[in-house]
RNA sequence: GCCGAGAUGGCGGAACUGGUAGACGCACUGGACUCAAAAUCCAGCGAGGCUUAACCCCUCGUGCGGGUUCGAUUCCCGCUCUCGGCACCA
């Protein structure tokens, strides 16, 4: 018989359906285990190599797990609002549901012939009204507790897409989707109040087990940062600048102040000589895009207004510029600019010849005048009154105290990160339950009224304004306050509110009377194991923790943390270059399927290398897994007249030399694929299942080797192959005359640890740190033994002759190196 | 510019807390089987040298330059390059 792949994978997929083998009973939580993957876009383009690589180890976990006794959950769904679908309907004018369904049904057939453990009736599906019901839900919790608002602000708007963008769908100025320039325009929008849980979603990456490197991301984007807001009176103007500062302790070296140019007191302090200049600047900054505003290369340009401010510390008169470099959206969007010790508002003050002053030493040495460059760093005060003499951290806390004493100065705390802007003028997304009465005002649908169903016949050509807005049946609705006729809010959401969320419906996802289950929640939440791509480090990552710390203060769910360990699987390029459409480089994994089956092409995703690392695509190499399944197969074909044993216990004495070799190596194996699996280190386990078949192949067939032990041997093997290749092991198994499913009926298993340590070890013997010989001696033979056994061998004989043994050194079982001269 | 990760044969990669560098696999070479091919099996496979040859043996070798150590892919210092993130956040 040979390895026939295609009817042993069919074979079992049908097995597993109609015996539900995988049919997971929620209310057993004794030993629960929620392996999550993330959901995934159905997209025309089908399953690809990344959703293989994503799913079929995370899989192979996940089974692992099962096996070893835990109850696993490992549900899969579909992230099926979203842009992609209604660019391709404006294209073809094929409606984004229709094609989305389509998409789905194609997806779910290819994700069955995967042969992962999902049970397709715990699916979720995002752009399913009885979904999104509860999306819009979540909306309504948030607004309740007032962390959803609307107001008009400078948003990124993507003039392509015609919709603004969160700050984290911006990515170099661009549009993360379709790389068009982003402008920012004033517009009023949605945001939910992310700013307010910073130092939440900071202190809470303490808790997690996270890569260290996504912990950083979020410390990054979150970007807090402590500092003083510094009052700075305006000579002959009634109103105050104030302003953000880190470095308060370089006060008396500030020499001018910087506005940016969208700050409200522009206008006020600007003398009128200045005024036609300073007009200008400002209208040619309104027409600079994202890209050319914010560039740290292109050269800083302002102009000054005439105005002078007072510095609160020694009531010095410093001018008042107004400048590009300096941002509207953070702090004050004002700063006091200190040259000698910032870098920017040195680089300004050269240009535009401003007083550069030091007011900081080095605290080992004079700094070198004129200044090269600012110098930043912490040091030894001069110049600064009666602060002159004292170290930085010190003066930071004296001016900021005696400030604060006069009422010149605040301690203040910012964040980098900016509240989520959700709205979105697009159409296949959830709308946004909200009501807007002209005598109520913004009036929230009543929970009964859910969902706020998204109409389909709608022309979604985009215009800048939500296609929903030229739907008058949709529009059109009675205040649920007044009853007066009222209007529907047009926008809908961003598609990062709906996967917020998602992981809490898995367990229930046809409930009707709540978003979740509670109870169940509470029992199977937090997800114990996700994984996914890095790429969503500061967004989607980002935005499920503020969701659910949010859930969390409205007592909805009992714990503030949704993922407790998260793993990226890397990324598989293809000629050095991500996977896409448009660069015609997307490799399809059926064909691999095809020719090799689904355990082959599973297997030889993990092969490749460490999962977190990815790699450029290749094929070559595929055929040694393949290579590798067929000899497994025909091991088990050639020996399937070996009768099965019982699987718990094997009496290991009175075994022969060869046995005990064996026995040792099964142990070994045991061991070295358990630690493996659980760090998913997936390629050296592999590589270690196909060194101990090589090993036993040609024992078994040299030695004589009981049956008993071949039983055990095949049996144990049988089970560490199985998350692997679970088609292949189920054949196995039932080859040996097993019945019912490997993953219901059998355990993995534990290794004897009296069993593993060798007998005889091989030691190496160097003269000053070259191998010269190499010893078999029994392990944890003596240091004397050992070395004079060693000094016997010739070529290290050759090499001691005529030298002096200064010392020796021996390292127990490994190595013994005499140093010689 | 700043932060983070990395660099090992022809290729993907392995190597525990400093202790045989190159596990496992691919490709390649030779052989067996075959009428032949495929498949399969066996052997070899970092570079260079010594030797008629085999077995040995020697030198070099983990991005580059230094250092610590009996001994460094592993630790320290200084670079180069690649990838990821951030990018005037005061």
């Amino acid at each position: 018989m040979k390895y026939d792949f295609t009817s042993i994978e069919g074979k079992w997929q049908k097995f597993w359906e109609e015996k539900k083998v995988y049919n997971v009973n929620l209310n057993d939580t004794g030993k629960k285990l929620y392996c999550l993957v993330m959901f995934l876009y159905p997209s025309g383009d089908k399953l690809h190599i990344g959703h293989w690589y994503n799913f079929a180890p995370t899989d192979t976990w996940a089974r692992f797990h099962r096996l070893k006794g835990f109850n696993v959950f490992e549900p899969i769904g579909y992230d099926a609002f979203g842009l992609p679908a209604e660019n391709y309907a404006i294209k073809t004018g094929v409606h984004p549901q229709d094609s989305t369904r389509k998409n789905i049904t194609d997806i779910r057939s290819q994700l069955r012939k995967m042969g992962a453990m999902y049970d397709f009736e715990y699916e979720v599906d995002t752009s399913d009204p009885e979904y999104y019901k509860w999306t819009q839900w979540i909306f309504l919790e948030l607004y309740k507790k007032g962390l959803a608002y609307r107001t008009n602000a400078p948003v990124n708007w993507c003039p392509k897409d015609q919709t603004v963008l969160a700050n984290e769908q911006v990515v170099d100025g661009l549009c993360e989707r379709c790389s068009t320039p982003v402008v920012r325009k004033a517009m009023t929008q949605w945001f939910f109040k992310i700013t307010a849980y910073a130092d939440k979603l900071l202190e809470g990456l303490d808790r997690i087990d996270w890569p260290e490197r996504t912990k950083l991301m979020q410390r990054n984007w979150i970007g807090r940062s402590e500092g003083v807001e510094i009052v700075f009176k305006v000579e002959n103007v009634e109103d105050d600048i104030r302003v953000f500062t880190t470095r308060p302790d370089t006060l008396f070296g500030a020499t001018y102040v910087v506005l940016a140019p969208e700050h409200p007191l522009v206008q006020k302090v600007t003398k009128s000589d200045f005024k036609p200049k300073v007009d200008e600047y400002v209208e040619f900054v309104a027409h600079e895009n994202e890209i050319e505003r914010t560039s740290t290369s292109k050269e800083k340009t302002g102009v000054p207004t005439g105005a002078f401010a007072v510095n609160p510390i020694n009531g010095e008169k410093i001018p008042i510029w107004i400048a590009d470099y300096v941002l509207s959206t953070y702090g004050t969007g004002a700063v006091m600019a200190v040259p000698a010790h910032d870098e920017r508002d040195f680089e300004f003050a050269r240009k535009y010849k401003l007083p550069i002053r030091i007011v900081v030493h080095p605290k080992d040495g004079k700094p070198v005048e004129p200044l090269g460059a600012a110098f930043v760093e912490e040091g030894v005060a001069v110049n600064s009154g009666h602060f002159t003499g004292l170290e930085s951290p010190k003066v930071w806390d004296g001016i900021a105290d005696e400030l604060q004493k006069n009422g010149d100065a605040t301690r203040k705390v910012n964040y980098r990160i900016r509240d989520w802007l959700l709205s979105r003028q697009r159409y296949w997304g959830a709308p946004i339950p909200i009501i807007h009465c002209d005598a109520c005002g913004e009036v929230p649908v009543p929970e009964k009224d859910l969902p706020v169903v998204l109409p389909y016949d709608v022309e979604f050509k985009p215009t800048g304004e939500s296609p929903l807005a030229r739907n008058d049946a949709f529009v059109n609705a009675a205040c649920p306050k007044c009853g007066k006729p009222a209007k529907r809010d047009v926008d809908t959401m961003d598609t990062f509110v709906d996967s917020s969320w998602y992981f809490l419906r898995y367990l229930t996802p046809h409930l009707d009377t709540a978003a979740f289950d509670a109870k169940l929640v509470s029992q199977w939440l937090p997800v114990d194991k996700y994984v996914g791509g890095a790429e969503h480090a500061v967004m989607h990552l980002l935005y499920a923790r503020f969701v659910i710390k949010a859930l969390h203060d409205a007592g909805r769910v009992t714990f503030d943390e949704p993922f407790t360990s998260l793993v990226h699987q890397g990324i598989i390029t293809n000629q050095g270059a991500k996977m896409s459409k448009s660069r015609g480089n997307v490799v399809n994994p059926d064909q691999f399927v095809i020719s090799y089956g689904a355990d082959t092409f599973r297997m030889f995703l993990m092969f490749m290398g460490p999962y977190n690392e990815g790699g450029d695509w290749s094929d070559r190499g595929i055929t040694g897994i393949f290579r590798f399944l067929n000899r497994v197969f025909d091991l088990f074909e050639e020996k399937k007249e070996i009768p099965s044993a019982s699987e718990t216990g094997f009496n290991a004495n009175g075994l022969t030399e060869d046995e005990r070799t064996v026995y040792r190596k099964m142990n070994q194996l045991i061991k070295k694929v358990t630690e493996d699996l659980e760090q998913f280190r997936f390629n050296t386990a592999i590589a270690a299942l196909m060194e101990f078949l090589n090993d036993y192949t040609q024992l078994s067939s040299e030695k004589e080797i009981g049956l008993g032990l071949q039983s055990f041997v095949l049996h144990g093997f049988n089970v560490l192959v199985a998350p692997f290749a679970p088609h292949l092991a189920e054949e196995l198994y039932l080859l040996r005359g097993g019945i019912d499913s490997v993953f219901s009926s059998l355990r993995w298993p534990e290794y004897d640890a009296n069993a593993i340590t060798e007998e005889n070890v091989t030691l190496v013997v160097q003269v000053n740190g070259k191998v010269r010989a190499k010893l078999t001696v029994p392990v944890d033979s003596t240091d004397d033994a050992v070395k004079s056994l060693a000094s016997t061998e010739p070529n290290v004989q050759r090499h001691l002759e005529g030298k002096t043994i200064l010392k020796t050194i021996v390292v127990r079982n490994r190595l013994l190196n005499f140093v010689v001269k």
